[in-house]
DNA sequence: CGGACAAGCTGA
DNA sequence: CAGCTTGTCCGG
């Protein structure tokens, strides 16, 4: 471009005729106002509705999204030119999308936008892969029926393969993947790969994703993954609490993905060996007949401590022992965080409980109190009646040469910590040592109970996922796969789905308890905290504000809708204020 | 958000 | 009344 050509370019203000006009929302969080911007003749091409642009505002630059082009700006307002264009952005499809999440899970839209953006700038897209066919075989019916249904819940036992389920998708069109962790979507991609199939793996491969790939996969931020063409949509273990934001907004992978298919008119499909509540309300459940899922779980060995040695507080049963001692790959679960600690019984070791319920109890200027519910009750035994209450409390540091000591072979401890994994067969771990083996001959969980009564509304369902992972990496009854579940609860329904591989009893108690409390999803829920939550929450309208406690309020509304409404209704004050809606730990 | 500008507080 | 803090407004 000549000196000529730069000098007809329109001044700051000025405005040609025939300039283009985008509207563009600026990564500023707080503000939700768009602004419209002149499109410079020479950004012409390179502009269109999602592209990542550098705006001058108020005296600086800031970052921005063309949401649309063409618009009649406002009267009166002297338009600035885009000063930069940065690269590719979200399609215009997720605009949309990104405006409900945020709606939603009551956070602001740049938060999404810059999630659906690709980590990098993208100058330019590679050219698309020519698919050629997928080699899809003959299709498990139950699969195939659920990629024929607009939306399903496939209940897939804990040995069950999903890559026949993502390859006969892909045999549809452009797929969209959810993983639960990118070590999966990664394994996924390159089984895809090597069957011929274009694949993009997010969120390296964004460029490619939106360039056109047949699949496109990753871990739960690749719910916002370009894929043009989408034809199905497929999540992963809907039932992980990763797919859940940690942080605020605490979006969910496993919601935005099926509404994206829901927008899209593409079918969805959700797996889990144990589906959530939250899924099984969504859509229909598909499952294999009853002795197909009950051999694909593991065998299943309960010691029921209770019963076996009243007295013995500590967690290493003779049948235990022995399995340590066998010489094959055992992998042992004692989930030591949380910061209560268990009290039980000195002389019948029965656990301190709540006898409204059910929850373990903390001992509190010696009275015990319930960290649910808040009731109080002297501090004695419910079961015999003793006063002698022991503090229980025990690490997986304690527990490792405890073991090693008992059974004589070397033990590996596990927890988030461990940078490499411990060269022994024998390992003892947190729940992370869980995600950090991939296979093993046997696996123990040294107290279940430490799960099952933690003080959490969703304690049932996040142990019933725990053991489903362990189930993972034992197989199914056919390989020998094994279970040890140290409990003082042996009816529990956690322990009777494990038992029976049938995780519809732990979802069936879990919805007989929920629903009468008004627990989600029957109901949906915020937590409300931060300096400015007690004026924020003091506005709100048409929901039940309960707390504080612990300076921070739980907002209930009998749906998403009136509570995204009720939430959207009152402007934030200024300060940090943390909205984290479908709190998973409660 | 962050700059601009206006209204209020302090000090000599 | 300068010089500074604090508050409110607004951006294209």
């Amino acid at each position: 471009m000549g000196a000529h050509d730069a000098a007809r370019r329109p001044q700051v203000g000025a405005g040609h005729l025939n300039d283009r006009v985008a509207r563009v929302v600026v990564d500023e969080p707080a503000l939700e106002k768009p602004f419209d911007y002149l499109v410079p003749e020479h950004l012409g091409d390179q502009v269109r509705v999602g592209t990542l642009v550098r705006v001058p505002l108020h005296g600086r630059r800031v970052g921005g999204w063309v949401r649309e082009l063409d618009v009649e700006p406002p009267a009166r307002v002297a338009l600035k030119p885009i000063a930069k264009v940065t690269g590719w952005g979200p399609a215009p499809e997720l605009f949309d999308l990104a405006e409900w999440a945020a709606r939603r899970w009551a956070g602001r839209l740049p938060h999404f936008l810059r999630t659906a953006s690709p980590p990098a700038a993208v100058h330019g897209l590679p050219p698309a892969e020519v698919v050629t066919d997928v080699p899809v075989g003959p299709v498990d019916p139950l699969m195939g029926e659920a990629l024929r249904r607009e939306r399903s819940l496939l209940r897939l036992p804990p040995s069950a393969d999903a890559y026949p389920l993502v390859l006969a998708a892909a045999a549809l069109g452009p797929t969209l993947v959810v993983a639960p962790a990118h070590a999966t979507a990664q394994l996924l991609a390159s089984r895809l790969r090597r069957a011929g199939v274009p694949v993009a793996l997010l969120p390296r491969e964004w460029a490619r994703a939106a360039a056109g790939a047949r699949v496109v996969i990753g871990a739960r931020a690749a719910a916002w993954a370009p894929v043009p063409d989408l034809a199905a949509v497929i999540v992963l273990d809907e039932h992980e609490e990763v797919h859940q934001e940690e942080a605020s907004p605490t979006w969910n992978a496993r919601d935005v993905a099926a509404e994206r298919a829901r927008r899209a008119g593409v079918p969805c499909v959700l797996t889990s060996p144990s589906p959530s509540l939250e899924a099984l309300a969504w859509g229909e459940l598909l499952a294999p007949d009853r002795s197909t899922e009950r051999a694909a779980w593991p065998i299943v060995d309960v010691v029921d401590r209770a019963r076996e040695d009243p007295l013995r507080t500590d967690l290493y049963s003779p049948k235990l022992v022995d399995l340590v001692r066998s010489g094959k790959r055992v992998v042992c679960v004692l989930n030591r965080k949380g910061r209560a600690r268990l009290l039980a019984c000195g002389s019948c070791g029965d656990l301190a409980r709540c006898d409204r319920c059910g929850l373990t109890v903390a001992m509190d200027d010696d009275v015990l109190q319930c960290r649910a519910c808040a009731a109080t009750r002297p501090a004695v035994c419910l079961s015999c009646g003793s006063s002698k209450l022991k503090v229980r409390r025990l690490g997986t540091t304690r527990a490792r040469e405890d073991l090693e000591r008992l059974a004589g072979v070397p033990v590996g401890e596990v927890t988030g910590d461990t940078d490499a994994l411990p060269d022994a067969s024998v390992l003892v771990g947190t729940e992370a040592v869980l995600r950090r083996v991939d296979q093993a001959d046997a696996v123990a969980f040294l107290d279940l109970d430490a799960e099952l009564l933690a003080p959490r509304y969703r304690a049932a369902e996040q142990t019933m996922a725990l053991v489903a992972r362990a189930a993972r990496l034992v197989g199914g009854k056919a390989g020998g796969g094994r279970l040890l579940l140290q409990t003082r609860l042996p009816r529990h329904e956690v322990v009777l789905a494990a038992l029976h591989g049938d995780p519809a009893r732990v979802a069936a108690a879990e919805a007989a308890r929920r629903e009468p409390l008004g627990w989600p999803p029957y109901t949906a829920m915020a937590h409300v905290s931060g300096a400015p939550a007690a004026e924020y929450v003091a506005a709100l309208q048409g929901v039940q504000v309960m707390g504080p406690a612990d300076g921070a309020w739980l907002v209930r509304a009998p749906d998403h809708e009136v509570l995204a409404h009720a939430l959207a209704a009152v402007p934030r004050p200024p300060g940090r204020l943390r909205v984290a809606v479908d709190p998973l730990r409660l």
